[in-house]
DNA sequence: GAGTATTAGTGCGAATTCGAAATAAATGAC
DNA sequence: GTCATTTATTTCGAATTCGCACTAATACTC
């Protein structure tokens, strides 16, 4: 009988986060990515289906050897909660074990929605979401808009939440629901989500550009999130640019943020809140070549220019509204960088 | 009898670089710098003073409790050879095991150095601090200007050295000197050192801005420097930058560099090489309130801003010739900064 | 000067991780 | 079918680091 150790948290984590994401799928390829010994990964595994976490579910043969004996994460080990808001709208999923989404809820906020009503509506979300759900809560994941503390789990500031101020967002959903609490800014949390989810998979050097009401970038620097001494890296929107020849200097986020490009290519401001429509009307306008068009991709392309050459980085990503524009505007602006 | 554990290279290396710095001077501080047990410090402690590395010098009695028994490098265990050059001219220094500086050399280089004339007045200056030196080389550090590879020890570019490109540099010190050889870029090393003597001593989070023949930034992110995925980050000096009011737009480092602010301050292009006459020429504008004066700081306020705005970073440091402008002049860019 | 509080450093068993050899499970050659 | 080859996993002893109890050295109190 071998002797297995204590299971390690932080570890285990792992272990689940890269079976999960299809990173490895057997103890071999386990250890490569964890950056383990074999025989340290043998144990672990052992122990985390002793514990009902981790199934065997047959063999992956390769060209030559021993199979692989392929892992996969118990399903009804338990389920995760997520839930992300602006001053819009609040939106929850769970996902199981596995990593399946099992449910999504979502919730309109009133116009003049204060921290009180923002946080109630976040707790009848996840409330909503427990009902239905099958298994013990494992934890709770939160991407909160505005300058975040991760490390005190705190809100702790936001312009467009009635006081948004040092909201203790952990604490209170912890004393809620009793799980562990993990608190993010929005942005950066669609960073992590690229790195164990998306395109950022192997990647531990990238940028995730961020226009919504203004313009922010989450920055991955060897496969860690940049966040600043005050949690408030990555505020590009606020840097002084150039309107375009002849115009006014500015903020970039007057030139790049979602309602600055719906503004200059309808000459209207749609509400964010219909972003079905939006697509649609919008569909037009990828397919004209208007100086606007034309201007909003040299914008965005300086913006990304002066990163690239500032983070020599691996690898841009855009997300948010403004992602409606399609393929061709990405393709457009990644052309005009080179 | 303790049983102690071989000496790990890197663990030597990082407590030897504690003692040297006097960040920690007892076996107490240093595992609560170096991150580890109390105990096992006490084994790395004795294996270094058997080996030579380190001495017991006396004792440190804090307000109250059993002193400190203070630890210090041994001067004569060894020397390190440090080098720095770019297109004008080669630096050598030696500095004993303790860190003190022993020996410095240098050389001016013909206007047309290429990559071998340069090689060679490298070679020729580390050997001339080895006729001196007393005990064993240990090891080289070498700070080369453009963008250097520091994993293969290559210096892989740089556009003032005929024919300066894929240099492997350690690997023809290493075979010439037969000790590690390590290379990294000018202004990173620059960055390390300041991390690890200098202002940077307790920081994890800080930017260099090196303004020199062009404008370079070194970024340290948790302690690491961000070398970029082509050993390339950092090179703002070519960010699209309007030159001033109703001026062409042109490049950062037309405004920002050093021969740019000389210009503007002098109205003439002096010769690099004349840092000691430059600086007491330039006395009298520190003095003087003209336009290209507020131009210069409003610039490097602009620049600064941005960086602070993507970074939220702790600190920021001045390196290079332009620091001959003396302390007014970084406190009025730290003004405007505000 | 004996006792107490406080901080520094050591001894030793326990926990974890590793490395190398052994074992297991497949393919393909003969 | 047997054997070499290849890859996956396990066994087991060794190496390293830790935690905790213990000892050491000092100042302060009475």
């Amino acid at each position: 009988m071998r002797t297995s150790p204590a299971i390690q948290h932080d570890l285990l984590g792992a272990a689940v986060l890269h079976l999960r994401s299809g990173r490895a799928a057997s103890r071999s390829t386990l250890a490569v990515a964890l950056g383990l010994a074999p025989s340290t990964v043998g144990l672990y595994v052992d122990q985390l289906i002793a514990d009902g976490y981790v199934d065997e579910s047959g063999l992956e043969q390769g060209p030559l050897g021993r199979p692989k004996r392929r892992l996969a994460t118990q399903r009804t080990a338990g389920w995760f909660a997520g839930v992300e808001f602006n001053a819009e709208r609040v939106q929850a999923v769970s996902v199981d074990f596995s990593g399946q989404r099992v449910a999504a809820l979502s919730k309109w906020l009133p116009d003049d929605a204060d921290t009180r009503t923002v946080l109630h509506a976040i707790k009848t979300l996840l409330a909503g979401l427990e009902k239905n759900a099958q298994g013990p809560l494992l934890a709770i994941g939160a991407g909160a808009p505005g300058v975040v503390d991760p490390r005190a789990g705190v809100g702790a500031h936001y312009a467009f939440i009635a006081d948004w101020r040092n909201v203790p967002l952990a604490e209170s959903l912890r004393e809620r629901f009793e799980v562990p609490v993990t608190v993010e800014n929005n942005l950066r949390v669609i960073a992590l989500a690229e790195r164990w989810f998306g395109g950022g998979r192997d990647l531990d050097d990238y940028v995730v550009l961020g226009p919504r009401s203004g313009f922010g970038v989450a920055i991955v620097h060897g496969g860690q999130l940049m966040r600043g001494v005050h949690f408030a890296a990555g505020e590009m929107g606020r840097w002084p640019w150039a309107m375009g020849e002849g115009r006014p200097a500015g903020e970039l986020h007057d030139a790049l943020s979602a309602p600055a490009v719906w503004r200059k290519l309808a000459g209207a401001t749609p509400r964010a809140r219909l972003p079905e429509d939006l697509r649609v009307a919008l569909v037009k306008f990828t397919d004209a070549t208007g100086t606007a068009w034309d201007e909003i991709i040299s914008d965005y392309a300086k913006a990304i220019g002066c990163l690239q050459l500032l983070f020599d980085t691996e690898c841009f990503f855009l997300h948010g509204p403004v992602t409606s524009l399609g393929e061709r505007f990405c393709a457009e602006v990644v052309a005009v960088v080179r």
